[in-house]
DNA sequence: AAGAGCGCCAACCGCACTCAA
DNA sequence: CTTGAGTGCGGTTGGCGCTCT
């Protein structure tokens, strides 16, 4: 078994205060990221380096914007959802400004029960049993129709995962993976895990770094075939 | 006014992955 | 090939503030 991360009994814990977070913004700022193992002792900080990374990427980046998600931020946030399951890190790569962490409260303070409220499950973007609407498309049938009993049991963060630079999303662990030919296929989507865009210097950058599916440089998410959550979330 | 209940969010924890030695 | 350090990720927790009774 691996030894704890932070074995030393002097680390702090809990809320930052302002004064650790001025000397972690200043040493960034001086060195840059990484080395997160050395960085406290190096910053002064009485954090281990993992609290320090978590502190500086979730709340201290330069480049966060904080404050209420807009529409077309939940709207992607759905559909990302829809698609890559509980891959935060991956969803809040296509938001600007936005943290895995933040994404992943949002989404479970506020978007899961949106979709419980329009009776849909959000762990598989199907529509509820239990619940159905009134306003539901007569032919409406769930792109998610195909999930075994398996997949229903087994939540998509039992997946295992993958990483790098050109994983490709293949893994996916939401409704989509069994249905392949569903709903990605009409999103026409070949996702591909890169650099924020937030962090390239300018938009050609982006487009070096592949964030594209099929070489545009935006998720393409005009399908012919809406995930069940935004048939009805509009 | 005060206590209970609830929601939000920052932070922690444990596991998985990568890569160098 | 193996091992362990370093790092990243997702799930969970705990504290704070707001609302309700």
């Amino acid at each position: 078994m691996r030894k704890p991360c932070c074995e030393k009994q002097d680390t702090n814990k809990g809320a930052w205060s302002k004064q650790e977070d001025q000397k972690l913004t200043d040493y960034i700022r001086k060195h840059g990221e990484g080395c997160w193992r050395t960085l406290p002792q190096a910053a002064g900080l009485l954090r281990c380096g993992k609290s320090c990374r978590l502190r500086w990427i979730n709340y201290l980046r330069p480049d966060l914007k904080r404050g209420n998600f807009a529409e077309d931020e939940e709207d992607l946030i759905i559909k990302l959802h829809a698609l890559l399951g509980n891959r935060w890190s991956l969803i809040a790569g296509r938001l600007p400004g936005r943290t895995d962490n933040e994404v992943k409260n949002y989404w479970n303070s506020h978007l899961r029960r949106k979709l419980i409220n329009m009776g849909i499950d959000p762990n598989n973007h199907r529509l509820s049993n239990n619940r159905p609407r009134l306003d539901q498309p007569p032919n409406f049938t769930s792109s998610c129709a195909t999930l075994s009993d398996h997949q229903l049991k087994c939540p998509p963060h039992h997946h295992p995962k993958s990483r790098g630079e050109n994983d490709q999303v293949s893994d996916a662990g939401s409704c989509f993976e069994e249905d392949s030919s569903g709903m990605a296929a009409d999103l026409n989507l070949d996702l591909k895990i890169s650099i924020p865009f937030t962090s390239l210097a300018n938009a050609e950058e982006e487009q070096k770094h592949n964030i594209a599916c099929n070489s545009s440089t935006e998720l393409d998410f005009s399908a012919t075939t809406p995930s069940p959550a935004l048939l009805l979330f509009r």
